[in-house]
DNA sequence: TATGAATGAGGCTTCATTCAT
DNA sequence: CATGAATGAAGCCTCATTCAT
């Protein structure tokens, strides 16, 4: 196995090693030490594998997506209806399991570290991020209204209920007001 | 004058003193030391008004509204039809003006604050900040309502539109996209 | 009555106010602040009447030794034997009155002062106590060896006496244990 | 060697360097700067070795007694008799040895700080302190009985020894009178 | 490659003291 | 006389980062 490849796996490992640490205290409250020490190495080496405390941040975030596209993946190629695919496209707000919960926190530190200091990097990051919500969204409504379930304006609460979702999450709301917009949206946006 | 009014007085005018400062380099990387100097005051003696870092964003925030609150209210009085109405009351996340822009971005450090160290007091002065924007909107809505231009289902979307300007707003979405969404919104919402 | 009176009067209010802080917190833990606060005066005013903080503790064992020393003189003559004359005179060691408790805790704060700082003023004090109660022993051991009623090697054990009585109050020994050793000693000194 | 050996090594021989800094200033007067400089080592070092400031006077105890038991192991198996014994037992309180006045020195820091921040651990430090003093005051004066030298009276005795010579000790008394009081005793427990 | 000892800059906060009112 | 606002020195401690092994 070429040595890049294993460099990268150990960054993925050390990276997931931190969740419960970044979970438990927010990324300001924790230090390089106790990053080394969760993940078991050496303070040095955590410098051998990433930049800085945000890089880490960065991978854990983006190993919680290799695991979680797939069943999304799967997930909305089972929903029978629009919004029941769109219910699992944000299931990161609303799934209470485990896993989920876990996420949504990492997502949270992840949301928080991009206000504190809005580098090109997370904008990017988040940009792209946004853009694949949007395009999976976006085709999830253009299905609905081919299928004239969904009058034809709903194509443009696309941004918009991604915003929502945000803005819900950040605002800590629990989850049943959450599910009550997208329930009255859709309502109002159905044929 | 008692002295009790002059303190506060004192503790208002350091807190806008700072406002430039956190603007520029956020509440994570400022000092009580850069603070004492814009204030020009030594550094005891912020200890003197403040309880701590924290307690100067609270101090500033409230001096904004305090500011701001009076405006809205003149606004709002002026505005023509329910939707400028919304828009005023959402001005903040709309305006320009230099004013408009720097309780924006004291807001935006506010929030930062609240994402990393959710302390009671912050949770408070949060919900009380949503709830006093939820009663206007709603009293905004409501009276659409009763005029008849606006459908009943309108009234059920209240808390919806405040998370949505939230969410485009820690995404720091353009002014148009925001503007597009509350027309689209309330073409839907129009009887 | 002359300004030099009403000041020394002042002088002993204040501080007596401040013994249950000194007992709250002990010396070290105190600020100037916290004094003028139960003082009920101004920070500045603590400053027209003490040099120091040092000084107030010197002037609150002046005082507590003010109103103990009668007690103390009417307690001697009531005592029926030299064991119980003894007792009287250390009852600052061995007496649980809350008024005692006290005035042992301050005493124990003065202790903890000298020790940290071993200035003239404190050595002068705590030599001119020290002779205070050996002179006071001296005479009761005295008139138990003249009246027979003890050997007359036990004038040699007036300083001792002292020494245990200190050396078992810094070391926060039960009561009881400090008794055990009187009356083990007595036993031994008896004719 | 093992690292935890280096480890522990390195932070007996800051404790020890610290020796003069404390005689010199007094525990209280000292800034973990100063203690960082006669060390040799930068601030930050001082916490890689010790959690706090006492935690270092702690240290300096330890190394001091590390030091001192093998030595009144052998002069306790040297000593002719029980008041010998006795006074090699005490002999921090008694010699003039420029080791062990450094050692008394100490002593009284460690006292003074046990007098002002009474923590858990300074607690049970000392009360490990006095049980070991005890311990093997108890057996001298055990054998002494039991070699009929002394009566057996005389193991009453051993709580209150070791109470006087504290309170000899934080009296700053003259050696001379410290010894006399050992000798009277000892002449009363005689049989 | 991996380490962790070493560091010093810098953070927050406390407080005795001064001095203008 | 009394005050308390103002202060800056100083304290303790944290931590990202470096670098010799």
């Amino acid at each position: 196995m070429p040595k890049v490849v294993k460099k990268e796996e150990k960054r993925k490992e050390i990276a997931k090693s931190t969740c419960g640490l970044f979970i438990e205290k927010g990324f300001v409250n924790i230090s390089i030490s106790e990053i080394a020490k969760v993940a078991g190495i050496g303070k040095g080496t955590v410098y051998e594998y990433f930049k800085n405390k945000e890089d880490i941040v960065f991978e854990l975030m983006s190993c919680l997506q290799d695991d979680y596209d797939p069943k999304l993946q799967h997930n909305l190629e089972e929903a029978k209806d629009v919004l029941e695919k769109v219910l699992y496209l944000f299931d990161i707000f609303l799934n209470d399991s485990e896993t989920i919960v876990i996420q949504r926190q990492i997502y949270k530190e992840f949301l928080a570290i991009s206000m504190n200091n809005p580098s090109d990097a997370i904008i990017e990051y988040q940009t792209n991020l946004k853009n694949k919500y949007l395009k999976v969204l976006s085709d999830i409504i253009d299905n609905g209204i081919k299928e004239n379930k969904l009058k034809k304006e709903a194509i443009d609460f696309v941004p918009s209920i991604y915003a929502t979702f945000q803005g819900y999450f950040i605002m800590s709301e629990d989850k049943e007001v959450i599910l009550k917009y997208i329930h009255d949206l859709f309502r109002l946006l159905e044929e």
